[in-house]
DNA sequence: TCTGGGGTCCTTTCTCTG
DNA sequence: TCTGCAGAGAAAGGACCC
């Protein structure tokens, strides 16, 4: 088993462009309120790691380039990647878009035991997208991806069968795949500091102490027990979009806009999946950070823009909320089924029909003109009417913060 | 220090049904 | 008609990952 991680690949694949700055500390990420998304070691060298509020980052490495994300860019590249790991072997699972794990167990014969398979693949990559990446080779997967981990930046690193046991076991917890913060402080109390301590802790301590599923989970990963294969098809199982605003807002009338914004981006998401959603869950976030979901089952899954919007609204407005601060919401289509032979099933006085038609329109347009460029009539700010109409007056509330009002 | 956006999976609680 | 119980499914929240 292969885990294959490219290294601060955001930065990576961002400096391809800028090859003054290789060599130097540069942060991707921005926004007011944004976090970090990938890092130069340069600039980790400072302290500066991913997640961490950009505000914070900028404090401990003032001296960095801050480079704004490119999507785009970084799934071109991720698309090459996953085409070199398609020359090795078929048992590719991506974890992300900078990680996969492979099962070479078919390509031996071909390439070589995995670690020259693994270094084959480094020189390939490095080759041809010009980017480094770290390889992990070990018998299971969890282990592959710890090995992997230890191998970075730019290294190969085999933990064999026989050494696979002394290896996890002289782990810190908190290296456990699955184990975070919190799981990390509930161990840590019981005294297991160490995965050797886990491993000698009785099977029923680690039910009672963290679930009848981790419990076991974590008593196997400590004895080195991994029995999950390569997965290379994983169907979606919820597909959503989320936004944090530029200020906390706590207009209704707002909070509507960007529900309708993000229902008609999920809907046109799980649209090109080819699938249809049962259950639409909405998320609120509050000024303090405290987060909410609420959810609503439909009698069919559907995949209509209209259908999702409504029912996110109606969560949100059942909340009754009198203007409290809010800072991100969310919407979510989940229970996921393949739209070929689905039901799609609409009552008489339900014009479904014509909305659906509708929506079909608005995806042909997006992909010929560019997704964005068909928007419900609400989501067109006066901004975007200045363009048409030239001396249209007026400026779109969205626009400002809420202290200007 | 002040916390994104995309997800998965698990647990607990509630409600409905037989 | 009421009560208790079990199971299924929905809802909500939380932890975790990249």
């Amino acid at each position: 088993m292969l885990h294959v991680d490219m290294d601060a690949f955001y930065a990576s694949a961002s400096l391809l462009s800028r090859p003054e700055l290789v060599g130097t500390p540069v942060i991707i990420g921005g926004g007011n309120r944004g976090v970090v998304l990938s890092a130069t070691y340069e600039a980790r060298r400072f302290g500066v790691a991913s997640a961490m509020p950009m505000s914070r980052a900028r404090r401990l490495c003032p001296q960095a380039t801050v480079i704004a994300p490119d999507h785009a860019l970084y799934s071109q590249i991720s698309a090459g990647v996953m085409a070199t790991f398609d020359t090795i072997t078929p048992k590719v699972e991506p974890l992300s878009l900078d990680e996969a794990f492979l099962d070479v167990a078919g390509s031996v014969r071909r390439l070589g035991n995995p670690a020259r398979i693994g270094q084959l693949i480094r020189d390939t990559i490095h080759d041809e997208q010009g980017i480094t990446c770290s390889v992990g080779v070990a018998p299971t997967k969890f282990v592959a991806k710890l090995a992997s981990g230890l191998a970075k930046p730019d290294g190969l690193v085999v933990v064999p069968r026989d050494e696979v046991v002394s290896f996890v076991q002289q782990l810190p917890v908190g290296a456990l795949w699955g184990v975070g913060d919190k799981t990390e402080e509930t161990l840590l109390r019981l005294g297991l500091r160490t995965v050797a301590d886990i491993a000698h802790t009785p099977l029923d301590t680690l039910r009672r102490a963290l679930g009848e599923s981790a419990g076991p989970h974590l008593h196997d990963l400590s004895w080195g027990r991994d029995p999950r294969g390569v997965e290379p098809v994983r169907r979606e199982r919820s597909i959503g979009s989320d936004e944090t605003f530029e200020f906390d807002l706590d207009d209704p009338v707002q909070i509507h806009r960007h529900l309708l914004k993000l229902s008609d981006r999920t809907a046109a998401r799980v649209r090109s999946a080819g699938m249809l959603g049962r259950t639409v869950t909405i998320r609120v976030r509050f000024a303090d950070f405290t987060t909410i979901t609420r959810s609503k089952t439909l009698r069919d899954p559907t995949d209509v823009s209209r259908e999702i919007y409504e029912t996110a609204r109606g969560l949100y407005d059942a909340l009754g909320l009198q203007r409290a601060r809010i800072r991100l919401v969310g919407v979510r289509m989940e229970g996921l089924v393949d739209s070929e032979g689905a039901p799609i099933q609409g009552l008489l006085d339900e014009p479904d029909h014509g909305w659906r038609e509708a929506d079909r329109a608005v995806d042909r347009a997006s992909a010929r003109f560019g997704a964005g460029s068909v928007r419900p009539a609400a989501l067109i700010s006066d901004k975007d009417r200045h363009h048409r109409e030239p001396g249209g007056r007026g400026r779109d509330r969205d626009e400002r913060p809420p202290r200007d009002r």
